[in-house]
DNA sequence: CCTCCACAGGAAGCGCAGGAGT
DNA sequence: ACTCCTGCGCTTCCTGTGGAGG
């Protein structure tokens, strides 16, 4: 029998493991220094009360964008006498409605219900800005807005009726190519100041590694060359340095699972696998319902191959758009649901290939006319696994 | 050539939840 | 209590597209 006080008097070698977690703001950021005073230096206009200009920040995930970002607006927040900065998520806030609504939210808690139209939320804003207020709004992943023209230029309209104060937009992406999808004109309104961060190279990964697990570790219990390890995969990968302190508190995981009292480089080995299907569990965990069904039919039908592919003696690797349908609607008779129509269906494949687990190919030369190639990002097997577990009750 | 297949994706509109105004 | 409004997820309907097969 095991107890709580086995476990815990168990020797740890972790000190302080939120330090690692990806949510944890440094109190400073290294190589970031000329980033964050460039954005202090456009946001300070604020404090003097004058409109700073629309920033625009372009970096790969894990390069340190949002991290700056929410460093500059702590700094900010905690001077301001009365403006005020904002950070929204756009996976979660993402219509021009939700993002009002969630605005007016920190000024008058009433407006949290839905039910109130837009304009009575414009209006609101309004009133309130023009006491001389200086608005930031932060919207980081801005490229999951769905009417982000009509939002900016809702934003960029209304600075014209405030009288004595403004908002500005700091829109964060890691997608390069969602410029050029908008309207020329908030184009150009969005994109006043323009900042790229680069991904990190292997020595900063190293450097920022190390001054994580200083803090995070017990002394002396990791190997320094599991760190230089670990920032070598990731440099190689991606330069994610959120990818690096998963992988190292991974190690440790393992490590401390086999009373171990030192992480070293089989640790990382072994971490490196296990933070691909953790992350593509993350993923999967959030996902609606319906999603996850989708799926998980594609995960079922690759395991099992595709039926119409061996019929036209196609590559049995890819799967055909209408067959995983098909299945989907099995899966959903199954667990008594309705289906969603065909419509929404391609729209979940959509979503589905934004988060990377999936990819698709239009047919080319199909046999039966024209349909859509469809593969899994990861193994069939353990996204199948994954699933099963979530939606069969 | 035309027509059909199997799909992509836009447009309209519906039901619902939760307001506001009367 | 009632009518009307809004945003959102969704369905229904529709047009478009490129190759296969007649």
């Amino acid at each position: 029998m095991t107890s709580f006080q086995e476990i815990l008097s168990k020797p740890s070698i972790f000190k302080d493991n939120s330090v690692l977690s990806p949510h944890y703001v440094p109190l400073n950021l290294p190589f970031r220094d000329s980033q964050i005073k460039e954005i202090m230096e456009i946001v300070s206009l604020a404090l003097k009360n004058q409109k700073p200009r629309n920033l625009f920040i372009y970096g790969k995930t894990g390069s340190g964008k949002t991290c700056s970002v929410k460093h500059v607006m702590d700094k900010f927040n905690s001077v301001n006498p009365a403006s005020l900065m904002i950070y929204l998520n756009s996976r979660i806030y993402n219509s021009r409605y939700r993002i009002m609504q969630k605005i007016m939210k920190q000024f008058i808690p009433e407006l949290e219900k839905s039910g109130f139209g837009l304009p009575h939320l414009y209006e609101k804003l309004i009133e309130f800005t023009s006491k001389g207020k200086q608005l930031i709004v932060v919207l980081d992943e801005i490229d999951m807005i769905k009417d982000l023209d009509e939002l900016v230029y809702t934003l960029t309209r209304a600075n014209d009726e405030i009288k004595g104060g403004g908002i500005s937009i700091i829109g964060i992406s890691n997608k390069l190519s969602f410029k050029n999808e908008l309207d020329p004109r908030s184009k150009s309104s969005l994109y006043e100041t323009e900042m790229v961060f680069p991904p990190y190279t292997s020595n900063q990964l190293q450097h920022i590694l190390l001054q994580r697990v200083e803090k995070g570790f017990e002394k002396g219990s990791v190997e320094s060359s599991a760190i230089n390890l670990a920032a070598a995969i990731t440099a190689q990968e991606s330069g994610d340095a959120r990818y690096a302190l998963k992988l190292i508190l991974k190690a440790g995981e393992i490590a401390q699972q086999n009373s171990k009292l030192k992480v070293n480089d089989e640790d990382v080995e072994l971490a490196r696998k296990r933070v691909e299907i953790d992350l593509a569990a993350e993923t999967i965990a959030t996902l609606p319902f319906n999603h996850q069904l989708v799926l998980y039919a594609i995960a079922f039908l690759s395991i099992n191959g595709s039926k119409y592919a061996r019929l036209e003696g196609f590559n049995e690797e890819f799967l055909f758009s209408g067959e995983i349908y098909e299945e989907y609607e099995n899966l959903t008779k199954k667990v008594h649901k309705k289906a969603r129509s065909v419509r929404w269906y391609k729209e979940y494949l959509n979503d589905l290939e934004m988060l990377g687990l999936i990819t698709t190919t239009p047919s080319g030369k199909g046999v039966r006319g024209h349909t859509t190639l469809i593969k899994l990002g990861g193994s069939p097997q353990d996204i199948s696994d994954l699933l099963k577990k979530t939606i069969l009750l």
